[in-house]
DNA sequence: GCCCAGGTGGGTA
DNA sequence: TACCCACATGGG
C-alpha cells in the first residue's frame, strides 16, 4: 500500500508515532543537538563504543585519549600491539582484559576488508547488522551504535536508558527484548539518520540526569507524560 | 563502604 | 526463553 509520501516527521505511522514525537520534541527543547558520536572519525566510533559497554563515558575518553596519544588508534597499529600492552593503555575504561580482546578481534576481522570501515559500511543495514553481530564482543546495542554512528546509517539503539525511560513513561512493549524496544521506533517513526542520532543522544543524556528515582519527576521535561 | 555506568558472552534450567 | 555470573575501573 502506499504509505511512503510522508511529510519529515509529522506524519503518524502508527499508533505511538504522537508520543514518541512528543518525547523527542521535548528533550530537543530542553537540552538541545548533542552532536554525536563524540569522537573524530568512524573507526574511532568504534573503538568507543565497544569500550563503552557497561561504563561510564568519562572512564572511556581516558583510555581513548591513551590510545590516542600510543599513537594506536588504527586497525593495524591495535593488531601489532600485544594484548597486554593495549589491555594497559585502555585500562580506565574497565574491564580491560576483555575489551582488549574485543578490539583485536574487530581489527582482525576489519582485515577482511581491507582496515577500510568504508567497505565494510558498504553493506546494507541488515548485512552489516549480522556481520557486525557474528564479531564476538559486538552485540545489539554495540553492532547498532556503530551503524547508526560510524556508519551513518538509520537504525534505532536501544540501551538501558531507552528501556528505562520508556517503562517510565508507561511506553514499552509487552516483550523486554530488544528487538521489541527497536520496533516500537522502527514502526512509528520515519527511518531518518538524523533523526534516531539525535533521539537516542538525548536519552542517554536525559537518563543521565534524571529517571533514575520518580521524586526527580518534578522538575523533569516529561513530566506531563509521565503517569508518576 | 556502597551503587552505578551509553553490555556481552557463556553457562544453566 | 529466562536467569545467573564474570568481566573492572572511576566517580558520586
Amino acid at each position: 500500500m502506499g504509505e511512503k509520501a510522508e511529510v519529515r516527521g509529522s506524519s503518524p505511522k502508527g499508533a505511538l508515532a504522537q508520543p514518541l514525537l512528543e518525547i523527542y520534541r521535548l528533550l530537543l527543547s530542553r537540552y538541545g543537538p548533542q552532536h554525536w558520536w563524540p569522537a573524530e572519525d568512524p573507526f574511532e566510533v568504534v573503538v568507543g563504543a565497544i569500550l563503552t559497554q557497561s561504563t561510564a563515558w568519562t572512564n572511556v575518553e581516558r583510555a581513548i585519549a591513551n590510545l590516542k596519544g600510543a599513537g594506536v588508534l588504527s586497525p593495524k597499529a591495535l593488531r601489532r600491539l600485544s594484548l597486554d600492552e593495549l589491555a594497559r593503555l585502555i585500562r580506565p575504561s574497565g574491564y580491560h582484559h576483555a575489551k582488549a580482546i574485543k578490539l583485536k578481534v574487530f581489527a582482525e576481522q576489519l582485515r577482511r576488508y581491507g582496515d577500510d570501515l568504508g567497505m565494510l559500511f558498504a553493506l546494507d543495514i541488515p548485512q552489516l547488522r549480522q556481520e557486525l553481530l557474528s564479531i564476538h564482543g559486538i552485540g545489539e546495542e554495540t553492532a547498532d551504535s556503530i551503524i547508526l554512528y560510524a556508519a551513518r546509517k538509520p537504525i534505532f539503539v536501544v540501551d538501558a536508558y531507552t528501556r528505562r525511560i520508556l517503562r517510565r513513561l508507561g511506553l514499552a512493549p509487552k516483550s523486554d527484548s530488544y528487538s521489541a524496544f527497536q520496533a516500537l521506533f522502527a514502526d512509528n517513526l520515519s527511518a531518518e539518520e538524523g533523526l534516531f542520532n539525535e533521539y537516542h543522544a538525548l536519552l542517554v543524556r536525559h537518563g543521565k540526569e534524571v529517571c533514575r528515582k520518580a521524586p526527580q519527576c518534578q522538575d523533569c521535561c516529561l513530566r506531563s507524560l509521565c503517569p508518576y
